[in-house]
Parts: C-alpha cells; sequence; structure tokens
DNA sequence: TATCGTTGCGCAAACGATTGAGCAGGTGGT
DNA sequence: ACCACCTGCTCAATCGTTTGCGCAACGATA
C-alpha cells in the first residue's frame, strides 16, 4: 500500500505538503499547481490514508461500537441499520460487539474502549446484566451511550417510546371492545418492561376497565418466554379475549402454541404486539402490531454517541418522532361475546 | 490510557522490557523477580496495548472483515455467529460490513483492505454484483474468500453443500409419493440457484421422474419473490403437488401467499425449504426444511482467511461436515390423489 | 588470569500520519 | 533602503508498540 511519503516522492514535494493537502487543512498554504501534483499523484498510487497511523496520532479511530446482547434478534438488525447509516453520513464507522459472550459484557466494552479500538460506543445492556460491573466503566467518563436500557446514575441514553407503544396496543384492543386484556410481558427488572407496562396500566385506567392481576406475565420476550405465557394466561378464569405482547418474539411463540392448543386467533383471542418487524406480517394470522421506530433510535444513537465525543455533551432521549404506529393486520378483532 | 511507559516507570524498567514481558516473548530473557514487578504494575493500572500502536507496528490489526449483502437476513445471523466464535478462539476480531451500500461493494472492501483496518476477510457478494469491480482487489492478492459465491478466477472460498441439499429436500417429497414437484429456486445468475437446481435435478432423474420445465421459477430468494413463485406455479396445470424452496425467505412467502389463495399446505400443496432458521418453524404450517450448515460455514470461512493471512495457503471448500439435515414439520405429507 | 558464553536488561530505530515551528523568497509600505 | 508581512513550502517531534542490537555483570572454562 502506498504511503504519504511514497506520494510525496512521486510528487516532488514533502510528506506534510501531501497531508495537508489530502486532508485539506484549512490552512494549508499550498499553491494550485502543487496542489494539483499531490492530488494526482494520490489517485495514481491509490493512495489511501493508513488507519493505524492516523488513529495513533490523532487518538482518534472515528469508528464507534455497536454493542447488543443479541444479533440473532430480527428488530436488532433495524436499529443496525440505523446505526450504520448515521455513522456513514458523519464519517464514522460501526463496529458491531456482542455482550452475550462469556463475559457478561463488561469485558467486551472494555476491551474496545481501553485498547482504543473505538471512540465511543452505544451500548444495549440485557435483562440479565449486573450493572454493578459496568458501574465503573460508566464512571470513567467513557462516552457511552446507553440504548433502551438503563444503568442506574448514567446519563447518556435513547430510548423508544415504550410507554407510548404499549398504551397504543392496548387502546386498540379497548377500541375492539375488549375489556379482558392481558398483557404479556418481559422480566420485572426489565427497564423496557416497565416502561411498557406503565402504559398497559394507563390505557386500562383511561378507559376505566379493571383486570385480575394475574393477567400480566412477566416471563421474558422469548418465543418460548410467549409459549408459556400463552399456557399461563389461557389457565385463567376467566380467561382474556385478547392479549397485548410486550414483544414480537413472544407473540410468535405464542401465536404458534394457540395453535397448537386450538385456541383461534382471533376468534377465541385477540393478539397485539407491541415491536413490528418482517417476521410480523408474515404468521399466520398477520400480527397486528405496534411499529416502533427502531431504525431512528439507532440512528440517534450514534448521533448522541459522535456529539458526546465531539463536544462532550450528553443527553437523555426518547424518541418520539415518528410516533410508534399501529400496523392492524389480522390477530385482532372484536371479541365474540361482545 | 495506561501506556508501556507508564507501567514501565512503575516498575523500573525499561520500555522493552515491559513490551516483551506482557506480549510474552519466547526469549524474554526477563528475571523473575522483575517479570513479577511488570505484571503487578501492569495490573494496577490497568495497562491495555493500545490498538493502534501495535497495529502500525506490526502491520497487523488481527481483524477479519466480514462483508454480506444483507444483514437484515436471518440465514447471516447464524454465519455471522460462527465467524466469531472462530474468530474469537484464534484471537481475532469480526469487524461486519455491508455490501448493500451505495456503492456494489467494491468500494467497501476496498476501504477495508486500503487503509488497513481488516488482516483479509470473508466476502459474500450478492447475485447483483457485478464482479467486474471486484476482478482487481481479487488478483491483488488480499487475503479474501468468497462465501457461498463464487468470482471466476478466484481461488479461496466456502462454500455450502447447496447441491446436496436441494437433493435431500427433493427426496424427501418422492419418497412421501409426490412425482410433480416443482422447484422455486433464485435467480439464474446466482452460484448457490446453479448448484440447488443440479441437486433437484439429480434427485427427480435419480427417481426417474420427469417434470414440465415450467415447474422450476427463478424468480429469486425474497420473501416476495416467493409469493410470486407460488401464483406462477399454481397457475399451471396440471398443478404441482410439492415445491422444493430454495430459500427459506422464499418459503415464508410463498407459504403466506398460499394461505391467501385458499391452497391448503399441505394437503393441497407439500411445501418444503433448503435453509433452516427460527422463522420456519414459527410460521404455519412450521416448514418443513433442511437445516443448511451456516454457522459451521461462517467458522470455516474465519478460519480460511486466517489461514491465508498467516501461511498463504488458500483452498476451496465446501461444508459436508455435519451435512445437510431435514428437518421434518408439517409443511409436507403424502399427495392426495395418491 | 584471560577468554568465552550466558543472563538480564536498556537503547534506539522503525511503522504512517499529523502539526507546530521555521525558513527562504517575494511584496508592500514608509 | 529597511522592516514587516505574506506565501509556499520543509523539518522534526510525536503518538504507542515492537524488536534487533548492544552492553554490562557474572560464572565457567582453559
Amino acid at each position: 500500500m502506498a504511503t504519504l511519503g511514497d506520494v510525496a516522492a512521486r510528487a516532488g514535494v514533502s510528506i506534510s505538503a501531501v497531508s495537508r493537502v489530502l486532508s485539506d487543512a484549512p490552512d494549508s498554504r499550498v499553491s494550485a499547481a502543487t496542489r494539483e501534483r499531490i492530488v494526482d499523484a494520490a489517485r495514481e498510487l491509490n493512495y489511501r490514508p493508513n488507519f493505524a497511523g492516523r488513529a495513533l496520532k490523532s487518538a482518534r479511530t472515528q469508528v464507534v461500537g455497536l454493542v447488543v446482547p443479541d444479533i440473532t434478534n430480527a428488530l436488532f438488525t433495524e436499529l443496525m441499520h440505523g446505526a450504520e447509516d448515521e455513522a456513514t453520513e458523519r464519517g464514522y464507522t460501526v463496529l458491531l460487539g456482542r455482550s452475550d459472550d462469556v463475559r457478561p459484557g463488561g469485558e467486551v466494552i472494555a476491551r474496545l474502549i481501553g485498547e482504543g479500538r473505538v471512540d465511543g460506543m452505544a451500548l444495549q445492556v440485557g435483562d440479565a446484566v449486573q450493572p454493578a460491573g459496568l458501574r465503573d466503566l460508566l464512571t470513567a467518563q467513557a462516552p457511552i451511550v446507553l440504548v433502551n436500557s438503563s444503568i442506574p446514575g448514567h446519563v447518556g441514553s435513547v430510548t423508544l417510546d415504550d410507554h407510548h407503544g404499549a398504551l397504543i396496543a392496548t387502546q386498540h384492543l379497548l377500541e375492539l371492545g375488549h375489556e379482558r386484556i392481558a398483557f404479556a410481558n418481559g422480566l420485572p427488572r426489565s427497564f423496557t418492561a416497565k416502561r411498557r407496562r406503565t402504559g398497559y396500566k394507563l390505557a386500562l385506567a383511561g378507559a376505566r376497565v379493571r383486570v385480575p392481576k394475574e393477567y400480566e406475565t412477566r416471563i421474558g420476550y422469548t418465543v418460548d418466554n410467549g409459549r408459556t405465557a400463552l399456557h399461563r394466561l389461557m389457565a385463567l378464569d376467566p380467561k382474556p379475549t385478547g392479549v397485548v405482547v410486550a414483544n414480537v418474539n413472544a407473540a410468535v411463540g405464542l401465536l404458534g402454541e394457540a395453535r397448537k392448543a386450538g385456541i383461534r386467533v382471533p376468534e377465541d383471542l385477540s393478539v397485539v404486539t407491541v415491536h413490528d418487524s418482517w417476521t410480523a406480517e408474515n404468521t399466520w394470522p398477520p400480527l397486528t402490531a405496534v411499529k416502533m421506530q427502531f431504525y431512528t433510535v439507532g440512528r440517534t444513537a450514534v448521533r448522541s454517541v459522535i456529539r458526546r465525543i465531539e463536544t462532550g455533551e450528553t443527553s437523555d432521549e426518547v424518541v418520539t418522532d415518528p410516533p410508534p404506529e399501529l400496523v392492524i393486520r389480522e390477530s385482532t378483532a372484536s371479541p365474540r361475546s361482545a
């Protein structure tokens, strides 16, 4: 690979001149003729600035880390796309990391930051992660922005409008005439689950509808968790006529299990999920869902990280624009008894 | 962040001594006592070698790029996991890149290699990519291994056993008694489509079954392509009683469209897909599928890249172990007329 | 007692890019 | 004619790490 020195030699100038021209420094003070010779030489040699050299000198990598608990998740890919688009526009690169590694996540983050591989990162901690190990990293003033998660005392976060999303989903069932509305939620310690819960409760309260507290399960967000939730809810008496599922993966599992159990959707049970994704429209019946703006969250998170890196400003943001959006498909209908 | 110099100062030795001890060079020739002081100092300062410094000096980043056309694809996440696991075991990191960017892919690759961000890469080119722009990169002796794709003249590749996979899928339908077996394939120029095609044909030939050539559609691998394929196939006379779909996304689309069209699966039409993924088991009916070893392909590809980097050896490999595996669910049955 | 090999380190030169300082030569003002 | 200033470059230090070489001190051998 060609270096600055090679280009300089070919153009008959010094390395500094080349560096200044190619990184177009504001006060390069180079004549038009020389500039042209340099640019030509660089093109002819197909020069590209060496990443390590630049990073070493400038102490900047122009890379932001994106660490999420589970890459497999269909929802995550949207977030990733948003993050990439924003990064690219601003001259950064995204380095993807898993936090579901052997180590509970802290080690990956410490490496990325500690070895100087990234300038900052967007971090989504899973529900299973103890915040304890991360505490020192965050207090170390590293440019870390939390995504859809929270660690007490940390400033710098970007989250979905979970509250609003769950509210819309619940209101949809209310408007269809349901009153026995269950809620298949995530684990109690989950940050997002807490927020979705308040949305659900607020919607019910707003309609002056009361349900037994067993109507809320707090099992988790996986496909299997959804299957379990279905069994728990349908064992209740009276059975719910509608269920708000806090996560699309769990909804897919719940739907599959309902079919196995001979429960017809939407005739016997209406199902609405928070989160839309391409999996939701390809289930049977296609799932009515509240589309959450993961793409925008990805963009916003990266923007926030970069702002933190470049100006030091921090902020806690909730993505409300565009707002969560109800996508009506075929898994919801009015209750039969109504 | 602590540097080698900081550790050296604290341990009262030279930088070289620290470097040799911490990177445990074979001939470090350092006394046990000194070694201990160095190790202690490093731990106390929480020393981590600076990535850029190391990369600059050694001209190695210990990073392999993984570039695929579409991150969103459910199949890809398996490949990614395999790649990550293999890389981690060997002390490498994976840098993920998209080739579905504005540029047709060549630019991303040229940057990653040209700027020295990666030591080598595993590259899956989409069916839409013209190999022309990549030709010079590959002849430039860059350590690039192709994944499930091919560019004429390039050595270094790792592929699925597509042939075998399609063969198994077709044989499954044959064994159920089907004879009018259609094939919803990818685009004609697709490398994998060609290979799956031969497997399909070989299975039919082996059973001495002949079908009209309209029984093969060559539309593509997306959900929508699958929908289109269903319409094309069911417009034929006689209709097929079973269909092998070359890709799970297309199969999901085909299944959804069949339901809309009132075609019952598997009563009216048996559907088997090449590729298993978690989406396949959550459709209705759950899809019978041939599980292809994407995880192993990811591992093998990264292993191959690293071998290429470290020893210069190249190879073209087909992942045959473990072999493709038929997972029978509920989308296939014996034909009604039989 | 010279010579030699070994042990236990330190010195200093790279790697490629950035950037403040410096230095000729020319131009303008007085 | 002298000084100041601007233009158009070059010099050289620096980032953190690796690594070939050198050099004391010391024990062993001749």
